[in-house]
Parts: C-alpha cells; structure tokens; sequence
DNA sequence: CTATAATTAGGGCGAACGTCCTAGTATCGT
DNA sequence: ACGATACTAGGACGTTCGCCCTAATTATAG
C-alpha cells in the first residue's frame, strides 16, 4: 500500500518532468513509477497542467531556500555558489541539461499557459544574482550576462557531453567572476 | 493537387520539429500543413524516425553551406559572422530557441537513437569555428567556448524574450572575439 | 459503534498517436 | 495503346493519451 501524498507526487513529478521533459511524460509514467493507480492520482490533481503548476512551485520554494542559503555565504561567495550548481549537478546537466532553462524552453514551444511560471523561477535567479551583485561591489547588469553563461555551460555540457570541458568553462566563470568584482 | 516530393516534406517537418518541437509534432500536424493525406506521407516516409533523419541530413548541408559561405569572407568576418547567427535569427531563437541546442536537449531527454546525428550538427559548428579561430592567429579551444556562448545567448534570449539584452550580449561577444584574436 | 469523509483501485471514454493497407489516379517507357 | 511504376487519398489497426467515473477500502469523528 503506497502511500502518495501530493507532496510525494510532485516530487516524483519533479524528476520525470526534468529527465524526460512534461510532454512525453504521461500520467501512467507518473503513477506507475510512484506504485499507484492513475485513478489514485487523478484524486489528487485533477489535470495534468496541475501537476505542473505544483511542480513549478515546489521547483520555486526549493530555489528559493537555496538563495536564502548561499547568500548567507555573504555576497561574493554567493555569486561564487550560483555558479557551482553546475558543478553539483554536472551529471544530471549533461544528461539532461538545465533543469530551469530546459523548461523554459519546452513550454515557450508549447505555447504553454504556464510558460511565464518557468520564467518566474529563471528571474528568480536573475534577480538575486542583481542583488548579490550589487552587494559585492559588482554592477547588476551582469546578473543576465551570469545566468545566461551558465545557460551556456549547460548546453554546452548537454550537447558535447565532455565532462572536463564543462570543469573548464565552470572554472572560467569562477575566474571571470573575480575579474568583474575586482574591477579592471 | 498539392505537390509533395520528399524535399517539401522535409523543408515543412524541419520548420515545425523546430518551432514545436519533434516530439509533439505528429504525422497528421506535418501532413495537414502540407495540405496532403498521411497516406500519400507514409508513401514517403515509413516511419517518423526516417523524417528525423531526413531533417537532420538537410539541416547538416545546410550549415555546412552556410560555413562555406562564411568561410569565404576570411576567418576573422566568418567567425563574427558566426555570432551574428544570433541577431539574423533573433525573433525565432527568441520564440524557439537555438535549432541545435534544442533539438540536441530534446533527444537527449527521449533517449533517441538519432542523438548522435543531432550532436553532429553542434559538431560541425564546432570544428569550423576551432579552424577558422586558428586561421585567425586564435586558440582552437576557444571554438567550444564561443559556441557555448552563443548557445547561453540563444537561451537567455529565449528565456526572457528581451531584445535589447540579447543585442548587448551579442555585442558583448563580438567585442571578446576581438579581444581575443588581438591578443592581450 | 457508526456515519461521514478521504483515499485507493481500476475500468472505460473519446481523441490522437504512429503505422499499415487498399484502392484509385496520374506518369511514363515501350 | 498499354502495362508497369509512382503518387495520392483516406480508412482502419492497435496503442496510448488525458480525463472521468464508480466501487471498494481505509481513516476519522461523533
């Protein structure tokens, strides 16, 4: 008798949507991972679209606990951990890319209703990093250039699959980091 | 009486796998586009796998024409040509993506046999941007960079769907392949 | 202990999917 | 003019999709 909260759905929900991508995973995936009946299921969203709607929220709070965390680092190595994730989570990246970016992108083409909740969570990063930048002496307009250069490296990552190419770019984002913070 | 040779499917099938994906574009999607039957579509091609492929083997001519074409305007040009990708293909890399990034991310997450053709693609760009750098007094290693740059763009650009930022990031990456091939 | 609600399982709906097939209609070499 | 080949149309297949429903089972409250 297994027991699916929401909570536990979502979470499952969570992973398939970011390793297989939300059109090609279905219901049946859902709940035949999770051990239940889609009837089960349905009892506890209604649609598919709310899955995804809980999915993105959940995504939002988890990144928002990390933000909170890796500012307490104080600013500088803040920035420096936003730019770690990509180390963190290298293998997940090259298999299956930018969690963050990757659904931005399916949903854009889509033409999704819930297209500007995936761009919420990737301006929830842009505006902290403004912040975190600001806060280091840095100019906020890099927040966008930052984001979008770990865009990158997780493309990059994705596509070319080689695994010390991504420690290079990482690194060169680290050194590019200082640059910028130390003034030129 | 719609004329539809296998070159006409394949040019439409290219359009929609990149504008909607591959996934969730179906026989009937392309077919009724075309203003054809699937019948007289399975006639020529079998499976949707073999349109992939056709899509694929068309997108590859046509990059290595247009790198050609590059090419001829001297290593230097050719690789800002190569960055302006982003500014001739603005509103579509901004309502789809990049066409190799994302083709490469969707086959990733389905597990596709066709996966290695995609990356091919980023190959080909890939290798021409580390022989053109090398015509052009630069490091070959910065070719993997360059086009992980750009991919960042294409995302960011996507993602936020802003137009001036995408023109400043493009400037920005002009101004560092000077940069670069100048010396420092 | 019992009535009410929450949870579960699983069948079934109509639609759409990729694929296959057959039957007409051009086209073309001879 | 005719037989063969290419093309076109559209129906039908089995499956899967998201979604809905009912019937059991479990938990909860009075």
């Amino acid at each position: 008798m297994p027991v699916a909260t929401p909570e536990k759905i979502a979470e499952l929900a969570d992973r398939l949507f970011y390793e297989r991508g939300f059109a090609t995973t279905s219901f049946a995936d859902i709940a035949g991972a999770l051990g239940i009946s889609r009837g089960n299921f349905y009892h506890h969203f209604k649609t598919k679209d709310a899955i995804l709607d809980a999915v993105m929220a959940r995504r939002l709070e988890q990144r928002k606990l990390w933000l909170a965390e890796w500012a307490a680092l104080g600013p500088r190595a803040a920035l420096h951990r936003f730019i770690d994730i990509l180390t963190v989570n290298e293998a997940k990246i090259m298999a299956h890319g930018c969690p963050v970016g990757g659904l931005c992108q399916e949903l854009a083409r889509l033409n999704h209703a819930a297209q500007p909740g995936a761009q919420a969570i990737a301006g929830l990063f842009i505006d902290w990093l403004a912040a975190q930048l600001v806060l280091a002496g840095g100019r906020e307009e890099l927040a966008r250039h930052l984001f979008g250069r770990a865009q990158g490296v997780a493309a990059l990552a994705n596509i070319t699959g080689d695994k010390a190419l991504m420690q290079a770019e990482v690194k060169a984002l680290h050194l590019w980091l200082d640059e910028v913070l130390n003034g030129e």
